[in-house]
DNA sequence: GCCAACGTTGGC
DNA sequence: GCCAACGTTGGC
């Protein structure tokens, strides 16, 4: 099993329109390293961190599940989508997407400032500086620390 | 809105 | 294959 972070802006979509839909499909991602975990290393089963970037604050919101393993991104192949790509085709979409189903919301967003504070986490690829992937592993350690505080009242 | 960091593109 | 130019991400 393993355990992952994703990003999504929350005036995208958040955590609470994932619990709204209760699953959807992570479309959108249009970065190779990204899009190589989902690919070929994510699994049904494995749980992510849903981290809101570029929001007030930003930090971790929650976690969801992957039930469903990558399968071609479709919105790549249509001009009106914001993330059209023109090279991707029917025969070859390159861009691919898992989909997720929500598991549950922290109490409080684990703020990224709160993560800088822990030595425990200093090896999160999140605070990594100049991280700009949108889906990267988590450890289980990290996972479980930070889960712990997501659940703190 | 600024800008540092990073990925991608394309001319050569 | 190099690398400058450009576009994007995302914290602040």
């Amino acid at each position: 099993m393993n355990y992952w972070l994703l990003k999504s802006e929350p005036e995208c979509y958040s955590i609470d329109d994932l619990k709204r839909d209760k699953t959807t499909f992570w479309d959108g991602v249009r970065n190779y390293q990204a899009r190589n975990f989902m690919t070929q290393e994510m699994k049904v089963g494995d749980l992510a961190f849903f981290y809101h970037s570029n929001a007030d604050p930003s930090g971790i919101a929650g976690i969801a599940k992957i039930v469903k393993p990558a399968t071609p991104d479709l919105t790549a192949l249509d001009p009106n989508e914001d993330h059209y790509d023109p090279k991707a085709t029917v025969q070859k979409p390159i861009w691919y997407g898992v989909t997720l189903e929500y598991v549950n919301s922290f109490n409080k967003i684990v703020t990224l400032k709160s993560l800088h504070s822990y030595p425990e986490l200093k090896n999160m690829i999140v605070l990594q500086k100049g991280s700009r992937l949108s889906v990267m592993p988590v450890t289980k350690d990290e996972f479980e620390f930070v889960k712990k505080l997501g659940q703190q009242r």
